[in-house]
DNA sequence: CTTTTGACCATTATTTAAAAATAGTCAAAC
DNA sequence: GTTTGACTATTTTTAAATAATGGTCAAAAG
């Protein structure tokens, strides 16, 4: 089955990808590993970009799963968000090298830039859900949600991106993950302390 | 009079550096531009780098200057920050090219850590200031002012580096410069917000 | 004693050309 | 519909040669 062949492919690369990065997997490689011609990669691939772009969706589809699950069981908005961070560490762990790189890539051609938009847009979306969730269970006060979990997300990212005062250097530092998510739990809940309906102090 | 000197070295080496940055400005040329010899130069800064820190510390007393009248005029906490959003800009704009440079050097040499640690450090300090101000206004709750001051300006950091949702690329785009302070003045709004004391929404 | 300089060196950037690797194609075979 | 080996065009790496730059120093000038 085409779609069978295609997912072993995705995985292979998944694998060498979030361990090596894209830029050190060549797809030579990628075919060997399950004994496929290159030509033949091609066959189910248009090219590498279409390979990444289809494992992007996929990581992105699955930590929806996720973060989905926990809407559904956290009704609390500073608590969705917090679950939310853990979520993204473990996929950040998890995925590491690809993460990091697709962040970063050839950002001067066209398909790499609107999957980047894409990405941010996923996750804007995502906060604007629980956003307006939490303006619908009277939590938060009302304000604009778009331009709000755009802030938001963007917030998140330079945070991560600024983890130690010295250098942004756009990977963020394995080592310091732990440090970064601490950072971002503490801004989430000022944040949300910003936008939430007052109930004295 | 060695102080006149120094001080036209650095007017020279200033304009050179906010024009086309630090790299790309070379000892001799700065020399040159006001008819000394490489060698001269030599003996009154000990090094490039020296150099470089005088510079720095001269921006920073100078905006420091600018910053402390903005909390002498200005009571509000909110405004307070807005103020000093405008004034970064402005030198970010003077200073462009040095600014940027400086933030992106070899980040794996001591000196260079040091003073972008000591540059972190004094935004901290200013903002803690407008902070514990805040405070003893009764304008904001009580927190840790430290944890919270450094956090705000490591959010304030990595806005300013996310600028758009594309590329992270830790220089920040000229073009750009509005939207990101406005983006900037958004965050500290609700960041101000999340802890002021409540007085009814 | 302070300031200035030309000549000098070591190290780092830049350039260039050749070699190797890689993305991507295609006609033909299975 | 799948698969492949053989092929190209374009990037990346590599390595060597060259140029530029940071930094020193002994000696001269004021």
């Amino acid at each position: 089955m085409l779609d069978d062949k295609r997912n072993q492919i995705i995985a292979a690369a998944l694998r060498r990808f979030s361990h090596f990065g894209i830029v050190k997997t060549s797809m030579s490689e990628i075919a060997e590993d399950i004994k496929l011609s290159k030509a033949n990669l091609y066959y189910y691939f248009q090219d590498k970009f279409a390979l990444i772009e289809a494992i992007a969706y996929q990581i992105m589809d699955e930590s929806d799963v996720a973060i989905k699950q926990a809407l559904d069981e956290i009704p609390n908005t500073l608590d969705t968000l917090v679950r939310m961070l853990d979520i993204k560490k473990e996929y950040l762990e998890k995925y590491y090298m690809l993460i990091i790189n697709l962040q970063e890539m050839n950002m001067n051609e066209e398909r790499w830039i609107a999957l980047s938009k894409k990405m941010f847009q996923r996750e804007m979306d995502t906060i604007s859900k629980i956003f307006e969730r939490g303006i619908k269970r009277n939590e938060l006060v009302t304000f604009d949600v778009s331009s709000t979990s755009e802030l938001y997300v963007a917030l998140m990212r330079g945070l991560a991106m600024f983890c130690d005062h010295t250098i942004p250097h756009a990977l963020v530092d394995r080592d310091e993950l732990d440090k970064i998510i601490e950072k971002q739990k503490q801004a989430a809940a000022i944040f949300i302390n910003g936008i939430k309906k007052s109930t004295n102090s």
